[in-house]
DNA sequence: GGCGAGACCCAAGCGATACTTATGGCGTGG
DNA sequence: CCACGCCATAAGTATCGCTTGGGTCTCGCC
């Protein structure tokens, strides 16, 4: 049962003729006849009976029709639904997030993106680079917010974040500052930078993995070990132990943007190597609408931060 | 919306891999690729993304694969839809026959037909030879059982029943009987053929136009005049008429096997010519099967007459 | 770690399909 | 009665679609 015939019968249905037909395909008579004939063969019954003034369906011609409806409607709702989609009147991006930039970054881009186009769908989940990237190979997330420490030419060996198939984009860098308490001798003169030499007997609060070994590492350069007391993800935990003494860190700013305790003291340190934001989609995603405006979106905001709050 | 390559989709969507689907296409896998690449132009969207082991749909291509497996569905039903008409399973045959044919022969071969496709539906409608023509002729009737009277070679005046179109084959002959009361001198001894000429002075009943022309063709041969005192089409009329002494008539065999009164007397006419019993359908009807079913149905009914009650 | 297997893409060639052109039959209406 | 509309058939041609023979990339196996 080809469906290409069955359309060009629909048309012969609606025609009442075969020369009618044709003419609304805009083919000549034997074009049009040679697919009946074909489709009269397969079926193995007459589909029509000819008349002096066009043809009349038979009862397989009837029932046939119907199906040829159908399948025209189908046809004709799939289109719309691809049009919907490509124009940007529909569609759903998936998106991982890490916190700090879930807090900030991500609703502006997601409120940026809502005005720009209604109809497309954004679902956020939260999630840390590397489970961000699980989630991206598994096909259920469709776009990552990622970072990863130290400078755009220090990246991390490769088989952890090279993900086969996945580009990575940089899309900013968020510089990484020094939260002391309040009380702390360095907490004041807020413009004098901060020498980090200088903070070799603290005691450190560290982050994640990756951003504990790029405390260590910072540090290393600067001739230390820190010696590090505590460990948290959260930025809202890491502050509230600070304020109390209980140590200091160093935070990026997207994480103090969302959130900076009353009694912590933000200070920078030159040499400090500021973390790269990323984004990271498969290969091909860019190709989907929906996901080319998501990326648009969030480079709107990060990039030249016109507008962002 | 290319409905070939939509199904082509559909493979590639159920592989879950374009080298997959062209191995149960029984394609190489360029041909797969090149179908997919089109749907993807013309959709303006990526479907799937390439991914190392096969392919993984996007949120166009899980919209489009739910039409595409309505469409292949309702060709998939098309197609048993038509299976189903040509090997009778089922189908439709709109029959129009006249009076005496409807209560004897056609019967029979509806239950001939019964017996042998009991899917087959057959309608039958009552209508003498011209308005049978005319519900052909108006697509409201698939065949038609149709007579004339005179012997084969003498056809009536073309134009009333050379329908274009309609293709006309006898299928036997009906002879025409003399019917008196069995109080006429001439109704005993029903092995002496009887004289037209012998029934000169006689009062007559005569039946439909046609049927009443034929009296008077017959009678005038014979050399007189018919004194046709009453007419009517109803063959239990005509013989209710002739049992009380009212007349006498011609009919066929047919109507007085469907019913022959009690009070009348049948006798052969030597020279009379019968009437002939015509199928009549559309000229490419019998490429419809159920159309053709009925047709041998109904020959098998008259021609051999194996067991026609 | 190099290397084959599997999956995909691209470019070019060829063959089958599908549409066109040309012609004739049939029925209807001016 | 002839001209027109509708349909069928046959042959030619052009396009489409599949194949062939390259190549890249990732994974998994020695």
């Amino acid at each position: 049962m080809d469906p290409h015939r069955l359309l060009v019968f629909r048309e012969i249905a609606r025609a009442g003729s075969i020369a009618g037909a044709a003419r609304t395909l805009g083919w000549t008579q034997p074009a049009v006849s040679q697919h009946l004939r074909l489709l009269e063969r397969r079926a193995g019954t007459a589909l029509v009976l000819r008349r002096p003034r066009g043809v009349q369906l038979t009862e397989a011609g009837r029932i046939l029709l119907e199906h040829a409806e159908a399948v025209a409607t189908r046809l004709s709702a799939a289109a719309d639904d691809l049009d919907a989609l490509t124009h940007l009147r529909e569609g759903t991006v998936r998106l991982a997030a890490f916190p700090s930039a879930s807090a900030t970054i991500v609703p502006a881009a997601m409120s940026l993106l809502g005005g720009r186009h209604p109809g497309v769908d954004v679902r956020l989940r939260e999630a840390e680079p590397p489970e961000a990237l699980k989630l991206l190979a598994a096909g259920e997330a469709d776009l990552a917010v990622t970072f990863a420490h130290g400078g755009r030419e220090l990246q991390e060996h490769p088989g952890s974040e090279e993900h086969p198939g996945m580009v990575r984009t940089p899309v900013g860098e968020d510089p990484v500052l020094l939260v002391l308490p309040r009380s702390h001798p360095q907490a004041g003169s807020a413009d004098r930078p901060v020498d980090l030499r200088s903070l070799a007997a603290e005691r450190w609060i560290a982050g994640c993995e990756r951003c504990a070994a790029s405390l260590r590492r910072a540090c290393g350069e600067a001739g230390f070990v820190p010696d590090v007391r505590h460990g948290t993800d959260d930025y809202v935990v890491t502050q509230a132990l600070i304020a109390r003494g209980l140590g200091i860190g160093l935070l990026p700013r997207l994480a103090l943007d969302a959130f900076t305790a009353p009694g912590v003291a933000v200070r920078a340190v030159p040499g400090l190597r500021p973390r790269t934001l990323y984004l990271v989609h498969p290969r091909e995603a860019d190709r989907i609408p929906a996901v080319r405006a998501a990326v648009q979106a969030l480079r709107d905001t990060l990039i030249p931060a016109p507008g962002a709050p």
